[in-house]
DNA sequence: GTAGGAGCTACCGTTGACGTCAGGTGCAAG
DNA sequence: CTTGCACCTGACGTCAACGGTAGCTCCTAC
């Protein structure tokens, strides 16, 4: 698969997936005119970056932990990296249901005082 | 109140005061000398700014919705943001819990094949 | 009246995940 | 064999919320 093949399949941009390239997350062999060809599999790994992404994982910690998924295994290093983010995305969780409430009480304190 | 006061209290930096009355956040009078000077209810409000900042909402939009925390009325236009800023965060939290899921996966899949 | 911490404006620097050229190359179709 | 879209490598631009610095002024304490 070429790159714009894995761009239209998993929704990002073409410069994306070179800069994903550049950050470690993908390393797609090279055709004998220096071209980018994709795995099969790498579609379904872009997605699994954006997921990440969208959690506010930098791509430092996403090139880490891909060890544990390729392998199945973790060190010590990576456990603990692991629980730190998890207990960070739960935090980030709170911080936005709270901040949800917030919005939630200027929509129900103006519900009855519409101009 | 001077700006170093609301900084400490409020637990932000005298830079990011700087920068939300620029932004249009903030508007302190000034002392004969030129120095800001900050009402009481300043700290609550820089402390309701962090709370919609880790929600990700730009100053644009916390500049906004201001009139309708200070007035409890609220225009269409103003109701609209507020929905989808609601809708936003909610699909966010959704986001950052599949992801959690994710890393929770990890987590238990290695769990017995640590190295 | 002076020392010096606190404030002031103005401006450049930072970080992350890309966007956006510019200028050149690969490759499948007709 | 040429058209022409897709791809390539740099390299600079963007956006947001500040951080940091320079050079100056204010204000309070002694």
């Amino acid at each position: 698969m070429r790159i714009g093949d894995v761009a239209r399949r998993s929704g990002v941009s073409v410069r994306a997936l070179r800069y994903y390239e550049e950050q470690g997350l993908l390393s797609p062999t090279r055709s004998p005119g220096g071209q980018r060809e994709y795995a099969e599999d790498a579609v379904d790994r872009v997605r699994f970056f954006q997921q990440l992404y969208a959690a506010g994982l930098p791509s430092r910690r996403i090139a880490e932990l891909l060890p544990c998924v390729d392998t199945g295994t973790t060190t010590a290093e990576q456990r603990a990296m692991l629980d730190a983010e998890r207990d960070r995305i739960r935090k980030q969780i709170d911080e936005y249901t709270a901040a949800l409430a917030r919005l939630d009480e200027i929509v129900v304190a103006a519900a009855d005082r519409r101009v």
